[in-house]
DNA sequence: GCCGTTTTCGGCCCGACTGTTTTCAGTCG
């Protein structure tokens, strides 16, 4: 049975939790987090690690014991441990952390005082006023609670795109291995590139569609079959990850890759089109009367319909139809345009690798440059730098580069923005690098006003180059802070300040229809990955992703361009 | 639970804020 890096880091985060919620030792809690990050980094397979009689305690983070109980995840699937941890701790309170404000501590406070064992019942005693009753809380939290149960914060079941892909690969390599398949493809929001994705829809080729399906049903992971017949099934994995499985005629299969990709405004949009030309478009093709004119290929079917093909990406009904009819579709960035990543940490502040390891495999990606952006002071919590630090860093930088050739470390920092929109260091420093990157990373919930003035304050410093992760937002785990983005973006354009589009899979940060904003409004942005591993530099192809499907092309992307034009560009004194 | 070592156990990140209470525990980043 295959187990993926990420289930395994899911059930030591789960671990975490649970522990948390039974006031266990913080360090071994932090121990379980710390394990979970590492081997969501690792870029290699823990369970061919174990296959190779790798010793997995040499990982960081990972001693005797959590190398057994990985071990053990990889046999069986499953973690005793985590077994009689949830029988002691309901899920809701779990569920209620993710408030927040509400921590494991006052969680389980409250789910003991009142007596409550659902999500459902939490609701029931904010909206009755009990929870302000109990001691130690009061009306605010209980408003609180209400707000954010109401918002649905804790119940958004969909899976983050990355971790979507972590099921998917090996589940596609199985369905392209069967006997009489011929094609398969992902369609869907996963086709398209969406954030998340709710489930996957599978299309397959071949030729006898009920062996396909049987083979399909019997894939390791498959937990649960809801449906299962000549030309489709419906089964949950493992993972909860439900998973859409259609057999598709050749001739069709355009047409089905166009209709099950969506998304559905942008299919009766389709539809639409055709039915003004008195066609017919639907997943088995486009049809004259009964004549089936076009469905074989994608191309086919846009054809027919008097439209160049358009990208998945762009399928979102936000005007690509109308692109594509004046002949206006952007030209999207591709991976290859990039020549350098412009947000990295090192073990300096919390990052796992050291200046050299990311220098290296920075270069083997080919890039001409790669900044690093340790925290500032603030950062306690993520080994923040002094400023003495951080000047003996650059002097570090200033060596290393003399060893390189057609490549070069950018001096930089990931320096804090304070509330009132000055930055954590001196001018004087900040001076002193090739390009200054500032976050957000505290009083993440000031109101829309003071947060937008704070950072047209912070972009009114011509040192500052880069709005690192502009909106703060993880997804499913916190919100954007308020922030009017138009007024961000004319500072922006005003000042020549660059944003950023953080390509973290759980920040994507800015949204796509952000992205496209900037563009329009003539800001320039950055991806960067934010990675705090040699690993984590491979997250670009998510914040490429989540680029075109805000239309950018190279032009809108200042990493694109080598480092000599881009010093230039982003000089604003 | 990991790590580093003085190889057997002590230290592990910590300051600021919030809502509550009136001196602080819990939460957050």
């Amino acid at each position: 049975m295959p187990v993926h890096n990420s289930e395994i880091a899911t059930i030591f985060d789960h671990v975490a939790d649970l522990l948390e919620i039974e006031d266990a030792n913080r360090f071994r809690v932090r121990a379980y987090r710390n394990a979970a990050d590492t081997i969501r980094d690792l870029g290699r397979s823990l369970e061919d690690m174990l296959e190779e009689g790798a010793d997995l305690s040499d990982l960081p983070d990972i001693g005797e014991d959590l190398a057994d109980k990985i071990a053990k995840i990889v046999r069986t699937g499953q973690l005793p441990l985590l077994e009689e941890i949830s029988d002691d701790v309901p899920e809701a309170i779990v569920k209620a952390t993710r408030i927040p404000g509400i921590g494991p501590k006052r969680a389980r406070a409250l789910f003991k005082a009142l007596d409550l064992s659902s999500v459902d019942d939490l609701r029931d005693a904010a909206e009755e006023g009990d929870i302000a009753e109990i001691e130690g809380f009061g009306e605010k939290t209980q408003t609180r609670i209400r707000k954010e149960l109401k918002e649905g914060v804790i119940e958004d079941e969909r899976l983050r795109l990355d971790v979507a892909e972590d099921f998917a690969a090996p589940l596609m390599e199985w369905i392209r291995n069967i006997e009489g398949v011929s094609k398969a493809e992902i369609a869907g929001s996963y086709r398209r590139r969406k954030e998340t994705v709710g489930d996957l829809d599978i299309l397959v080729q071949g030729e006898d569609g009920s062996a396909i399906i049987d083979c399909f049903t019997e894939y390791d992971e498959v937990e649960d079959i809801a449906s299962k017949g000549k030309t489709r099934s419906t089964v949950t994995l493992r993972s909860g990850l439900q998973v859409d499985l259609r057999v598709i005629p050749e001739p069709s299969w355009g047409a089905a890759l166009y209709y099950f990709t969506g998304s559905k405004s942008h299919n009766i949009a389709g539809r639409r089109r055709a039915q003004d030309r008195e066609l017919k478009l639907n997943e088995y093709g486009l049809f004259d009367g009964e004549t089936r004119i076009a469905g074989a290929t994608e191309k086919e079917v846009y054809d027919g319909i008097d439209l160049p093909w358009i990208h998945p990406v762009l399928r979102e009904s936000r005007g690509e139809i109308e692109a594509a009819e004046n002949g206006e579709l952007p030209e999207l960035v591709e991976s290859e345009d990039i020549k350098g990543d412009l947000h990295a940490h090192t073990t300096a502040s919390d990052g796992k690798n050291s200046l050299k390891e990311m220098a290296q495999v920075a270069q083997d990606k080919g890039y001409e440059y790669l900044a690093i952006t340790d925290h500032s002071k603030s950062q306690t919590q993520a080994g923040g730098l002094s400023e003495d630090a951080f000047h003996r860093q650059v002097d570090e930088i200033a060596e290393l580069n003399d060893e390189f050739h057609g490549f070069r470390l950018l001096a930089s920092c990931e320096v804090d923005i304070l509330e009132d929109g000055r930055l954590d260091f001196p001018d004087k420093l900040l001076e002193r690098l090739d390009l200054v990157v500032a976050s957000v990373h505290s009083k993440l919930d000031l109101s829309e006003d003071k947060q937008t003035e704070r950072l047209i304050r912070t972009m009114d410093n011509p040192l500052v180059s880069i709005i690192g992760h502009p909106t703060g937002r993880q997804i499913g785990e916190r919100k954007a802070f308020a922030l009017d983005m138009e007024q961000v973006l004319a500072a922006a354009k005003d000042r020549g300040c660059v944003l950023e589009l953080n390509a973290n899979p759980i920040r994507l940060d800015l949204k796509d229809v952000h992205c496209r904003l900037a563009a329009e409004t003539g800001v320039d942005i950055a991806i960067s990955t934010d990675a705090h591993s040699t690993g984590g530099l491979d997250n670009m192809r998510y914040g490429i992703d989540q680029a075109r499907r805000g239309w950018l092309a190279a032009e809108n992307i200042v990493n694109t361009r080598s480092w000599g034009n881009l010093s230039k560009m982003l000089r604003r004194t």
